[in-house]
This record gives structure tokens, C-alpha cells and sequence, in this order.
DNA sequence: GTCCATGCAAACGATTTGCAGAGTT
DNA sequence: AACTCTGCAAATCGTTTGCATGGAC
């Protein structure tokens, strides 16, 4: 967590407090939080922290590329710190978001119709169901 | 067309003049349209549709299945009237959706971590890019 | 000291809702 | 006639922005 720090100083952030307290809660967090969820675990350090501090810092770290935004939830954003290439499963009950460690490049073939008009850079697999938790 | 309308009927659905041409812009639209060109569109026969009715009849028709959401674009839903099981690639600069119609199932097993946990249902593979258009 | 970050409140875009009147069945 | 749908406007939710002050470098 201090590499971790001094990470971020040497990316151009200027290190604030709040912005400690954020990056702080996402580092190693696998819970895909969303900015709201964020910005109350940071609440809890700094009662006075606002919405657009949180956004801004989310907004600049995406933008570095040291955050992923998971865009899986109809509803809202989440928030992955784990920029490495990965897939996600969700909850259809409680939206829980579990990561989802396995490499389908190989097995991810585009057919030809579509490789001829589209150059691709990536992919993502999203996997839906429900949860032990809420399969009762 | 015609089967499409009486379909809807047997659905439930009251058929007005908006939803008839709702459901006209969308039969066999490959486009993922949002709800605002969805919106755009039926004002062009209907100048006075508001947005609460394409809203109401793009919900009704994604409760009875006859509509998917696709959730993409972290900017906004788009809507897809085919909804057999598919796949999509967008294209990063100018958000153009394309389908993709192979069956990954086999290929996308996922690891006893997850699979012990969550009781898979279905699963949506992104594929992101540049289309021809954007390639200059 | 410079420049960027903060916090507040107001603005914004997408979507939803309450309601009275109109239209479909 | 019953009941749903429509259109309007207002409300809501997630997110962004303008701006004056404060803090990091």
C-alpha cells in the first residue's frame, strides 16, 4: 500500500487525504463497489467528502487506466481496481458481481462477417444467474 | 407484420396507433436503437408520442420477453427486438452496435470458484473495437 | 506561489411516475 | 363499460459541472 501511494504520486495525482481514503478502499477491494458505496466507506473517514471528489478521483483514475468500470448493472456503474484483463458474473437477485479469472481470447473467435468490419481490441464476458446466497 | 401485430395482442397488449409503430421501427431493426431514436422515430409519424409511452411500451415489451436491453454502452441502454440468444461488438468511437451470432456456450465454462456459487443462466459476450467507418 | 482538488449546490441526461383524459377491447 | 394507454409535467436517480475556497507540491 505505500508502492501503492507512491504509484499514484508518480502518475500526476496529487495526494490528498480523501483521496488516500479512496484508494485505500479500492486497493485489493474485489466487491465491485459503485460510486454511491464508495463514497460511503470514504464518508465514514471523512464525513464531509463529497459526491464530486469522489467522481473526480474515479473519473481520473479510470482515466490513467487504474480502474476498471464494470459495465454489467443496468442500473449503475461499479468499480473494479483490477485493471487485468478478466470476466464477471452478477446476480440477477442482489447484483453481486464476482470476477471471473479465466482467458477466452482463444476461444472468442469473431465470425468473418463481422472481423471484416470491426477491428477488435477486446472483449468481456458476462455471465448471469443467481448467487448461493440468494438461491435461499 | 401481420402475425407480429396479432402476436402482441396475444400478449395482452392493447394495441394503439404509438405502439404499432414502436413495434413497426423495431420489427427487424438491427440496429440497437436507444429510447431516444426510438422516441425520434415514431415522432416522425406521431409528433405528439411522449416519452413516457415509449418508455411504458419498451418495458412492457422487455417484461414479456419480447425485447432484450442492451446493457453496453455505459451511456445509455439500447434495445434489441431479436431476442434469441446473441452476442455483440461495439464500436468504441462512434457507439454502433453489431451482432454476433455464435453459440460460445461450450467454449465459456467457468471455474469450480465460480460455478460452485452461482447457478449460471446465460451469459453475453462484449466485444469491443473500431468499425470499418471509424478505421477512416 | 502555482495549480489542482475540494465541497457545495445547481445542472444534467436518462428514465420513471402521477394523473386526468382518451382510446382499445 | 371496464380498464389500459396516452401525454403532459413533475419527480427521481445517477452523474457531472461551475465556482470560490483550501491544500498539495
Amino acid at each position: 500500500m505505500e508502492d501503492f501511494i507512491s504509484k499514484f504520486r508518480g502518475l500526476g495525482f496529487k495526494l490528498t487525504p480523501q483521496r488516500i481514503a479512496i484508494l485505500t478502499f479500492l486497493d485489493g477491494n474485489t466487491g465491485h463497489p459503485t460510486a454511491e458505496e464508495i463514497f460511503a466507506a470514504v464518508r465514514q473517514e471523512y464525513p464531509t467528502v463529497s459526491f464530486a471528489t469522489v467522481y473526480n478521483t474515479l473519473q481520473a483514475l479510470s482515466d490513467r487506466g487504474q480502474l476498471t468500470e464494470v459495465t454489467i448493472d443496468p442500473e449503475r456503474k461499479h468499480f473494479d481496481p483490477n485493471t487485468d484483463p478478466h470476466h464477471h458474473a452478477m446476480c440477477s437477485e442482489c447484483e453481486k458481481i464476482v470476477d471471473v479469472f479465466v482467458d477466452y481470447s482463444e476461444t472468442l473467435s469473431l465470425p468473418d462477417t463481422v472481423s471484416g468490419e470491426f477491428n477488435v481490441t477486446g472483449n468481456h464476458v458476462e455471465f448471469y444467474g443467481v448467487c448461493g446466497d440468494c438461491a435461499e
